[in-house]
DNA sequence: AGCTTATTAAATGTCTGACATTTTAACAAG
DNA sequence: CTTGTTAAAATGTCAGACATTTAATAAGCT
């Protein structure tokens, strides 16, 4: 692979890394190949090796290319990755290529956690966190009907489950939130939008935030869950 | 807080990083407090300013700082770390200050989520899984004896919890085994290390391991959460 | 031929100094 | 008192030379 097929890019260390990330997370090049070399990078986009240097240390510290004086720059395997580093959920979200490997591994993983996630939340969430997931719920209600606004009910998605994750009072929860970001963007692309869907959709989290509400720690697990059922059929991971 | 108080280091950036981090951690600095200059971190530790900069970049990477051309560089909250970052757990293992705050929230996290981890192990566990699991087990049992091999104890009990992780088959879950190492290598330092509580220990590990095998998720969800009851008792978390 | 050892080339890592940019604070003018 | 200007200090960026590591190549010996 080379990197003729990539976009030119507007200037920043930032932007070449997030740039070149998704080139890797679409599968551009191969586990094991050899990464073009900085000088390389930075002559086809311009850019000092500073820069390049700067991306490339941003792509080697979440694993997605393993570096060696003398040998080169590899493209390390998908085990290697960070998925839980916060850069690499930015890069994640808004990409259409993403590897359906990755999807459902992420959602493998949601559908066994949020449950519980779900009743941590409805034992610990406090007056600011219900408030949080209900200004969550009422966006997504507002921007149900209308097809311009996916974006927008995407948005507000992502806000109620983030919310979720906050609500359990933990640190260590509370950082996975970000990987719900790349998850439930990926529903933009991918679900139908039709009217039923989106109804349906919307009574299952209002199970969940009434179960939170009520601190019922066993609603919220299994609300949690049919929320997850309905997402599984509009990634395409059921039928 | 001025750089005094640290002790001096031997050469690269990895290990001014490691340096930096470890007083971080452990609360040498106040969230929002100004971190020091780039040029004053050099000359006290007599290194190039590169180094000193790569050794910023990991510590703003990982969420512990925050810098802005001009302003300076500021110490981050602890809600603003970025705890499932693997070098972050690379920083705390070992570091016998650790946040008595951090210390609980790690184990809240794990005594919620491991049961359900082990629960997904014992269904997805493959042949070199168990043998991994069995292989640290009898890690474990060996050194349970000797006061002298506390360390190489601690070594085989990540690996056993570790190993649980990736029986999974999960990316995900797999990623966060890196948390489990400055968990369980707390334990070295506080807890009573007598026959009675490391066989108790082994015990309830044994039956994790006994129903992974046996493919049992309800049992081995039991059982994890029985590991971690007396891991909280060797933490000082509950008596 | 086959093995070992120098040599060379190429890649990443490091150092240095100068300069650019951003932010804050001091200060002067209105 | 407010506003605008200026100066200082911090991080960000660049360019070039050099160091170090690695792999391939060539030379030389048995």
């Amino acid at each position: 692979m080379t990197l003729d097929a990539l976009p030119s890019h507007p200037g920043g260390a930032e932007n070449l890394a997030r740039l070149l990330a998704r080139a890797l997370l679409a599968g551009h090049w191969q586990p094991g190949d050899l990464f073009p070399k900085e000088l390389d990078i930075g002559k086809h986009f311009v850019v000092s090796r500073n820069q390049v240097r700067n991306a490339l240390a941003s792509l080697t510290a979440t694993g997605l290319l393993e570096r060696t004086a003398g040998r080169g720059t590899l493209v390390r395997e998908m085990g290697e990755w960070h998925l839980l580093d916060p850069l690499m959920s930015e890069w994640m979200t808004g990409l259409v290529n993403l590897d359906p490997q990755l999807v459902r591994a992420i959602y493998a993983f949601r559908f066994s956690a949020e449950p519980t996630v779900a009743g941590l939340a409805a034992q610990a969430a406090s007056a600011e966190d219900i408030a949080r997931l209900e200004a969550a719920f009422e966006g997504m209600r507002r921007s149900a009907g209308n097809p311009d606004a996916r974006a927008q009910h995407a948005e507000y998605d992502v806000a109620f489950h983030d919310a979720t994750y906050r609500a359990t009072h933990n640190l260590v929860w509370r950082q996975m939130g970000h990987l719900l970001r790349p998850s439930i963007m990926a529903l933009v692309h991918r679900s139908q939008h039709d009217i039923k869907t989106l109804d349906d959709s919307l009574t299952r989290h209002r199970h969940v935030l009434e179960a939170i509400k009520a601190c019922d720690a066993h609603a919220a697990e299994t609300a949690a869950r049919e929320v997850l059922r309905r997402t599984a059929i509009d990634l395409g991971i059921v039928s």
